[in-house]
DNA sequence: CGCGGCTTTGATGTTCATCAAGTAAAGTGG
DNA sequence: CCACTTTACTTGATGAACATCAAAGCCGCG
């Protein structure tokens, strides 16, 4: 690569603060010199499930979600998550081999390090570790509240807590376009396709939201809120 | 062997190896000076959902359940766990307050090391940072596959499941008392304590388990590895 | 412009929660 | 230790929630 010539801009990085802090500008600079950043399309698979991990990797632009596959070969949704919450799959220190697999569900842009680098890094810097260890146990503990949470809504409940999620955790706004396919929210909540539709039309039908395709419109979020909460 | 003696045996315990690896004898000694055994009956809280977090605790012999509290008041059973399986509470490192309680399902021994002394370890030696993290990743990833690999299950499916995790987690042997109530299995894989019951029965009415009050044998395993995993 | 995948809606049946009522077991205070 | 109280367990009956099946419309893409 040409890594070594160019300027390295990983000092400028916003995830100096988040996962690499503690780290003094020699250890950047050759961090950004082992690093990699590989674009992915939407759709197109980062980690897969049951492959050896080498790298950690972590999401720098654009979303993605996690799942696996159950043995009738039908997807399961664990968790949808974009840049700042996701740090390479969760198994890298606990397994050799990926758990999970994760698919980019929009353009996005993955920064790769050799997992032994990091591991290197952390054995030699304690404050780095201890930042590094709280990072991936806060994405597994927000994993495990969003799958418990998800668990005690009925049908209606968890269709509008999917919706409030995209909207407030996600896109930050009211109005966006669904990055995953029906099917996929069915996936991730554990309810069949139809009936997921099934409740987006009852949410049209009473003036909750407003569909386009692709586009969700919330129109009365305080209703959506109290149909998450009851469901 | 396990007696109790205010000498410190820490150099002895089966834990060395398996959370406190890579460290010193001195080091081992203070952490010795540092910790305290502390007994819990079955019932008791270990943690409380909420309270603020100051030690590492683990779980040396007994079981325990970790569980949170719904906005109903419900209790929801997150895992039950036995001794090398369950290190603290896993918000320790990511958050300042426990997000789930633990309590205690059979008479256990929890050791209790302040959180600091862990932390500073962390900091001091590399090695034992990795390997905790490797521990706590570990912990977290069970938990995540657990629940769900339960959400594929029905009723059925479900029940099938519990059985075979005690059978063969927790107890390893067909025969053995079930250390919660009806209700706390129902808790467990989200099911209503009648439907749990019911098919209890069944599995009984079908020469699969025999039932003597909390004690369970099961008498079919197999057909029973099919239910849980046809479910 | 036609094919295949995603979406939508209705009809039907299964699964599961809930309610109720009764029995067994386990605490509790006298 | 017994009577009393409470909590856990059990079973049946009923209805609600949800999956499944089927058929048709839609949309993007080669």
């Amino acid at each position: 690569m040409n890594e070594q010539t160019k300027y390295c801009v990983c000092e400028n990085c916003e995830f100096r603060e988040i996962v690499f802090a503690h780290l003094d500008e020699s250890t950047i600079q050759e961090l950004c010199n082992n690093k990699e950043e590989h674009p992915y399309r939407k759709g197109e698979i980062i980690n897969h499930e049951g492959e050896k991990i080498t790298d950690f990797k972590y999401l720098k632009s654009g979303l993605v979600k996690l799942f696996r596959r159950t043995a009738t070969g039908e997807e399961q949704v664990i968790t949808i998550t974009r840049p700042f919450e996701f740090v390479s799959n969760m198994s890298i220190f606990s397994d050799e081999r990926y758990r999970y697999s994760v698919a980019s569900i929009e353009d996005s842009v993955v920064c790769i390090v050799r997992l032994d680098f990091i591991k290197s890094l952390f054995i030699k810097n304690g404050s780095f570790a201890m930042g590094l260890l709280s990072k991936v146990s806060k994405i597994n503990d927000k994993i495990i509240t969003q799958t418990l949470d998800i668990r005690l809504k009925n049908l209606v409940g968890r269709v509008a807590y999917v919706l409030l999620y995209f909207a407030k955790e996600i896109y930050n706004t009211r109005v966006f376009d669904l990055p995953v396919s029906r099917k996929e929210i069915a996936d991730f909540i554990g309810m069949s396709t139809a009936n997921v539709i099934r409740t987006l039309s009852d949410f049209k039908k009473d003036g909750i939201i407003r569909v386009f395709g692709k586009t969700i419109e919330i129109v009365d979020i305080n209703k959506l809120e109290i149909l998450s909460k009851r469901g």
